[in-house]
DNA sequence: GCGACAG
DNA sequence: ATCTTGTCGC
């Protein structure tokens, strides 16, 4: 009971409250991200969401300076890398202690992952999270923050682009294109069925951008995203729905 | 200056 | 992210 109350703590005093600290935060961890290949394939993979209470269209908002409090639910559902079967899972309910702010959206959602990862009983060795890592404004999206502050191997697997533009790309399962943004490779548009909307792959930590894509692939043998994104979506809603 | 803008 | 019905396709 000692760690879910200190989670809680931990989110409101050291964590940035204005837009400018935030950013003052990324600037800071940025250059401890490591884009390249850290140990081997996973066998235990994480998928991690966050689904909120609130109805908050994007401008509804006009600063960022100022506290929400939509009521959210973050989920992180660990699956086996070959079966894909669910090993273990983990729900957190709270509170949101930041606005959505395009390039600072991981200050929204990170302490409550951090709370859900906090509860599993199976450490996971590949964080798949749902949004970019280095295909952002200052190199350093939701992926980035949870690897670096995990220590953990992360990947960005995103549904729209934030940064950066491509190429068109073959239809196939498989096909892909370089996402480039100001001259740089900052990620990989990633047809991941036949027909279906790229997904947009970046690295988070201590994960190449070329084992970033495959292992995308392999975690979408069926549908468009992720299983584990597909998982962890499933779960954080249901935490919302009958959660306290 | 005017839009665009992960979830 | 969230608000929302039926509908076309495998």
């Amino acid at each position: 009971m000692a760690s879910e109350r200190a989670t809680h703590v931990r989110m409101t005093s050291t964590w940035p409250a204005t837009a400018a600290e935030a950013i003052a935060v990324q600037e800071k961890l940025r250059g401890q991200v490591d884009p390249s290949d850290v140990g081997e394939a996973p066998r235990y993979v994480a998928g991690l969401d966050v689904a909120y209470a609130g109805n908050w269209a994007q401008g509804d908002r006009p600063a960022a300076d100022r506290l929400a409090a939509d009521r959210l639910a973050a989920a992180v559902v660990v699956l086996d890398w070959q079966t894909l079967e669910e090993v273990d899972r983990a729900v957190v309910l709270g509170e949101t202690t930041f606005p959505y702010v395009p390039g600072l959206f991981a200050f929204r959602e990170v302490p409550a992952l951090l709370a859900a990862l906090e509860q599993l009983t199976i450490t996971p060795e590949l964080l798949v999270c749902d949004g970019q890592g280095l295909a952002h404004p200052r190199r350093f999206g939701l992926a980035c923050h949870l690897g670096v502050l995990t220590g953990i191997p992360a990947i960005g697997a995103a549904k729209t682009t934030f940064v950066g533009t491509h190429v068109e790309l073959g239809r196939e399962r498989g096909a892909t294109a370089e996402l480039i943004d100001s001259g740089e490779v900052v990620g990989a548009a990633v047809r991941t069925q036949d027909g279906v909307k790229p997904v947009y792959v970046s690295v988070g930590h201590r994960v190449s951008l070329p084992t970033a894509v495959e292992r995308v692939l392999h975690l979408a043998p069926r549908y468009r995203l992720p299983e584990t994104t597909r998982a962890a979506d499933h779960l954080c809603r249901e935490g919302l729905r009958d959660g306290q």
